[in-house]
DNA sequence: CTATCAACCTACTTTGTCAATAGGAATTAT
DNA sequence: ATAATTCCTATTGACAAAGTAGGTTGATAG
């Protein structure tokens, strides 16, 4: 299992988000009862894709949040990598990491990028747009 | 990162058995060295290889591992399926959890779907004939 | 029959991450 | 002022990952 709670509730926050903000700005507490997610820790969550730049923030009454962007321009990976990091299938494969000693003969390494390369593909396709309201196709 | 190094060190092994085995047993003393594993946390990996059946041991003098059909017929997701457990990309989709209640109208599910049959898909087109000495295309 | 080699077995440790929870501080509208 | 809301710091409990340690059983060569 690679995407933990932080990346899945991520997503499920914007696309209710995008699914129902009118021009105001919806609180986490609509969103945390809607998606029953606790609402102690989807704050941490949401923290995150305000500090990444996803989500702008309004304090107070009549507060909340709203999305800065349309929904096309939300690219799925880069939601998930803000979250969860590098989204690399084994950890050979993680940017920084200095490369192994062993990668120039190593038997295995061929495989480990094409899958890396193949789940990255998969999720650049989306934006937030397709995960609205059954657009997926 | 969803392959931990269970997975990765019991393809090492089995590629490294397989480019090694004359018709005799292959030591996992020499394996260990020749891959720079622990010796002693790749008994446990290889443990599992043999409780699982892919691997014939011999014990004392002379003895070892050896493979116990052609490498051709080793299918690289059953091997990482045995070691790691489901290869599911999100808790949502691991088999023998009740499904979700909210899955009937969960918007990011069928994308959690694609995402699985995805890395399925290309994880079960390999053998291990494919990873051995640069086979892989 | 004994020494050696090798797989097998049980237990422990250390480190880190996941998924929360708790309690309050700062900010804004009415 | 008060209520609503985001923001911030700290703590917790459970679990798994990646090993380490030390001993037991079984096969073969001499």
């Amino acid at each position: 299992m690679m995407i933990s709670t932080k990346g899945r509730y991520a997503l499920r926050f914007l696309v209710d988000i995008a699914e129902h903000q009118g021009d105001g700005f919806v609180t986490l507490r609509d969103v945390a009862v809607r998606q029953e997610i606790s609402e102690k820790y989807l704050e941490i969550v949401v923290k995150e894709l305000v500090k990444g730049g996803l989500l702008d923030a309004m304090r107070g009454k009549g507060g909340g949040y709203r999305l800065n962007r349309s929904p096309e321009e939300y690219n799925i990976k880069s939601v998930l990598e803000l979250m969860e990091g590098p989204l690399s299938p084994v950890a050979c494969l993680e940017p920084g990491r200095n490369t192994c000693p062993r990668s120039h003969n190593c038997r295995t390494l061929p495989m480990w990028q094409g899958l890396d390369k193949v789940i990255s593909d998969y999720l650049s396709q989306f934006s937030l747009m397709d995960l609205c309201s059954s657009n997926f196709k």
